[in-house]
DNA sequence: TAGATTGTTAATCGATTAACAATC
DNA sequence: TAGATTGTTAATCGATTAACAATC
């Protein structure tokens, strides 16, 4: 019954940055913010701000600014995350690992519940509370968790495979970290966690080598 | 001497993605391949592909299309990854781990050469042929390695003082995994890997529970 | 020569920013 | 009331896509 255009991607995507400097300013005991203050935090324009938000809803007090609570809270509904939200993750190496330790930092309702992995020697190990559970529980576990995100952390040549294991389990979304495009039916949505593309692309803006004087044309 | 436009910073993220397609084609023995083609499998506008290359040069020949080797040799230059590119890392914990495995990945020419961390059971150890180095080593040795970019992968708290660091170092470009937002000096480039934004925003996508009917307007 | 495909210009589309009435 | 700040419309800016001459 809510709004009903599409709201753009780059919009979307603004908003978990939202929440984390919202979070910040909660955690500091401030109430209210402004869509300057935020801006400036975020080096954003503060009409980006507003509009992004307006797409949701009215949020704001005109004078006065935006209620820190209320906001998050009003972001976190936009987002889903007013209810739990089950999260299955392939690939119990260092990187899954890793992100498993997340998991009290993802808090609010999003949770990791379930590992899995395909190498006889890690299946069984733990990884904070949770036991490695073996690939070919994969499907039975997520639906028995209610799991709708999956997270692969397979090297890039497993991961084709394990992205076909999870939308044969029913779910609705991957987040991918392995360095390799991914084919999926179109209902389920692909997100590319690969950071070679940041770190790559970065090594793009450095200072050519031998060439300090006469700097690239950057604006 | 070469062109001096600003090229827009989506541009640039694609390249590497450009890259990872071509070495796949590459390893598969392909020696030719349209923007067509290309586009297929990223699922992008094959105008848009030959206008990103088009940017650097005039790459492929008309009737035919590209030269897989030579592109890729191409792209790698546009990227300053045609010469030795040396890279710190701050964070020995799970996730600074796994980035250094990805050095064999990573392989070309960019290379983690030093990994640090504050935390003394640490110090010492060892992540493949590398060992861990404390804090107070790091402005020594990211000048010793001539390293040019630092990968942070510590708490968020952490992270603004590590990023401190490694400008008063001179890195000149920041990988940040921590979920915050960082301040440096304008002429550091910081590229984010925050994979809760990906994660948060993936939430967004996934069907209402209990709304299963009414599906929102996505386009 | 006919078919394919580039590089590039022009047209379209979408996202960001500016401006301002409404109002706290 | 005067000052601040929202929500929203209109203006601007930039990025994507279409179209096509050049040419392999």
């Amino acid at each position: 019954m809510t709004k009903t255009f599409k709201i753009s991607e780059a919009v979307v995507r603004r908003l978990p940055v939202y929440l984390q400097v919202l979070g910040d300013l909660h955690k500091r005991d401030i109430q209210t913010v402004s869509s300057q203050e935020l801006g400036n935090k975020l080096d954003l324009n503060p009409a980006q701000i507003r509009k992004d938000l307006a797409y949701f809803g009215e949020f704001g007090r005109k004078g006065i600014g935006y209620d820190v609570s209320y906001l998050i809270e009003k972001i976190r509904q936009i987002l889903k995350l007013d209810q739990p939200l089950s999260v299955g993750l392939v690939g119990a190496g260092n990187l899954g690992r890793a992100l498993c330790n997340y998991n009290t930092y993802l808090k609010d309702n999003m949770k990791i519940t379930a590992v899995f992995d395909a190498h006889a020697p890690i299946v069984g190990t733990k990884i904070n509370s949770l036991t490695v559970l073996p690939m070919d529980s994969l499907i039975e576990k997520v639906k028995e968790l209610n799991i709708r995100i999956g997270i692969i952390t397979v090297p890039a040549f497993e991961a084709q495979n394990v992205a076909d294991r999870f939308v044969a389990a029913g779910v609705e979304g991957i987040l991918n970290f392995a360095p390799v495009i991914l084919r999926v039916p179109e209902h389920v949505r692909i997100h590319y966690a690969d950071f070679t593309r940041d770190l790559l692309s970065l090594a793009y803006y450095l200072e050519k080598e031998g060439e300090t004087e006469n700097e690239p044309v950057v604006d």
